[in-house]
RNA sequence: GUGGCCGUAGCUCAGCCUGGUUAGAGCGCCGCGUUGUGGUCGCGGAUGUCGGGGGUUCGAGUCCCCUCGGUCACCCCA
């Protein structure tokens, strides 16, 4: 065992081939699926002044206890990023690009959280951000594409969960409601949320103890108590999901962890982990975000997904295996190695993916290297072969067995089989 | 932050309860199986500060304490 200071920090860890492999074609997909939808990648910074990320709300768990905040050593108070909506935000206001601002970030994220099961200190997710856009018509083009995305990697036990909080008009006087409600009963609430039932009351209806749940359970609900436009675009939503064939489980308790939130919240929960940590997705439309930070006011709505959970939901339901090697050729050298070294690289730049072994090793370790290389063909070069100015293409894939190749062919050779043969 | 379980070869784990000669297995890895050819099979081989520190003991992987780490759960979230 190495000394424990070569570990990596509790909670986080490093993602080797071949697991890596299915990280890049999970992105790949994500990338690709958002793009064709157009929204372009943003890159932010993984760290931004503290108070970015306090708008996400003072009383949440994430602001309160779980921040990663430092000091420079130009004395400025900085904080790694613990979400995705706020950076993106910030860089919004910075740059007031036009809108429809629409955005797609893979990012990690950082909370000192205990981990468990699909919870880790540096997580990754993949999400996107849409600023300027008030319809009701981009809150289910959001939605959908959170809900197709994860039809497309193969996951079939996925629940979509949705809510609307209301909005600056109607919370206020739901949440005097609310209050009055948990406040009379305020013994049977939980230790934690007790103090908080007057200030945040909408923290309570999320709590999963049984005695808040108890307390909440009659407790009235935001849908009930909606204004006018924010009932409207409510229904608007669900018509809209109902035409695209996304079914949605209505859970008057979603309140997520984030005060931003305006009318649409939903979270999508992968039933297939049996773990507690089966949200591999959520999201909704902060409409009061750019204003607090400072910006013209102007509605947003996004969403993040999970990369670890959705790789785990993936387990779960045996989808999205690792994808084949790209290999196409090794070149196994028993003459001591110049023409590994020198068609290797030939091949390279002709755009074939191909490797070789080192240390002049015996024809049978090549061999069995070439084997679990994942290579669909075996370039041979033996003493046979440099004297008749050859090379043997062996198939190791298939039942075609092995032919000879002039030297000075084999790179458009191998370069037509990379290209009819494997996909 | 609170609690349960666990740290022994690259990986998965046995051994610990009932301390005692060179610490084991499977997989993987390396080599060999005559005439240059992998995937199956057979034979052989290498590798462990038994997480770290302290203590008890003639003697500790085995018992006790501390510590670090992992894991699962609560809370919350991706």
């Amino acid at each position: 065992m190495s000394s424990p200071s070569m570990k990596a920090p509790t909670g986080t860890r490093d993602i080797l081939a071949p697991e890596s492999d299915r990280w890049k074609a999970l992105i790949g997909l994500f990338s690709g699926q958002m793009e064709r939808a157009g929204y372009g990648l943003v890159q932010s910074p993984m760290f931004e002044e503290i108070g970015v990320f306090q708008r996400v709300g003072e009383d949440t768990d994430v602001v309160r206890k779980e921040m990663y905040d430092f000091e420079d050593k130009g004395g400025r108070h900085l904080a790694l990023r613990p979400e995705g909506t706020a950076s993106i935000v910030r860089a919004f206001v910075q740059h007031h690009p036009q809108t429809p601002w629409k955005v797609w970030y893979a990012a990690p994220s950082f909370r000192y959280e205990r981990p468990q099961a699909g919870r880790f200190r540096q997580h990754h997710q993949i999400g996107v951000e849409a600023l300027g856009v008030d319809d009701a018509d981009l809150d289910v083009e959001v939605i959908s594409l959170a809900w197709d995305f994860f039809a497309s990697v193969g996951l079939r036990r996925i629940d979509l969960c949705l809510n609307s909080l209301g909005d600056p008009v109607c919370r206020p006087a739901y949440l005097d409601m609310l209050a009055a409600h948990l406040v009379a009963r305020l013994d049977d609430l939980c230790d934690e949320h007790r103090p908080r039932a007057r200030e945040n009351p909408m923290r309570v209806l999320d709590c999963k103890r049984a005695s808040c749940r108890e307390v909440t359970r009659d407790a009235p609900r935001t849908i009930d108590h909606l204004c006018r436009p924010c009932s409207e675009h409510f229904e608007r939503i669900q018509e809209g999901l109902g035409a695209l064939s996304i079914p949605f489980i209505l859970d008057t308790r979603l309140a997520r962890g984030f005060d931003y939130y305006t009318r649409t919240t939903f979270e999508l929960q992968a039933s297939a982990l049996d773990g507690a940590q089966n949200a591999v997705g959520g999201g909704g439309r902060y409409d009061g975000l750019v204003e607090m930070m400072g910006g013209a006011p102007t509605p947003g709505m996004g969403f993040g997904i999970g990369v670890e959970r959705t790789l785990l939901a993936c387990d779960a339901e045996a989808t999205f295996p690792v994808p084949p090697s790209s290999l196409v050729a090794f070149v196994i050298d028993v003459t001591g190695g110049t023409v590994a070294r020198d068609l290797s690289a030939a091949l390279r730049r002709a755009g074939v993916g191909v490797v070789r072994s080192f240390d002049d090793r015996s024809m049978r370790a090549q061999m069995k290297q070439a084997d679990r290389s994942g290579a669909s063909f075996a370039l041979i070069i033996g003493p046979d072969e440099l004297e008749a100015g050859t090379v043997a293409v062996r198939d190791l894939r298939g039942e075609t067995g092995q032919h000879a190749v002039a030297l000075e062919d084999v790179v458009a050779h191998v370069g037509a089989l990379a290209k009819g043969g494997r996909q």
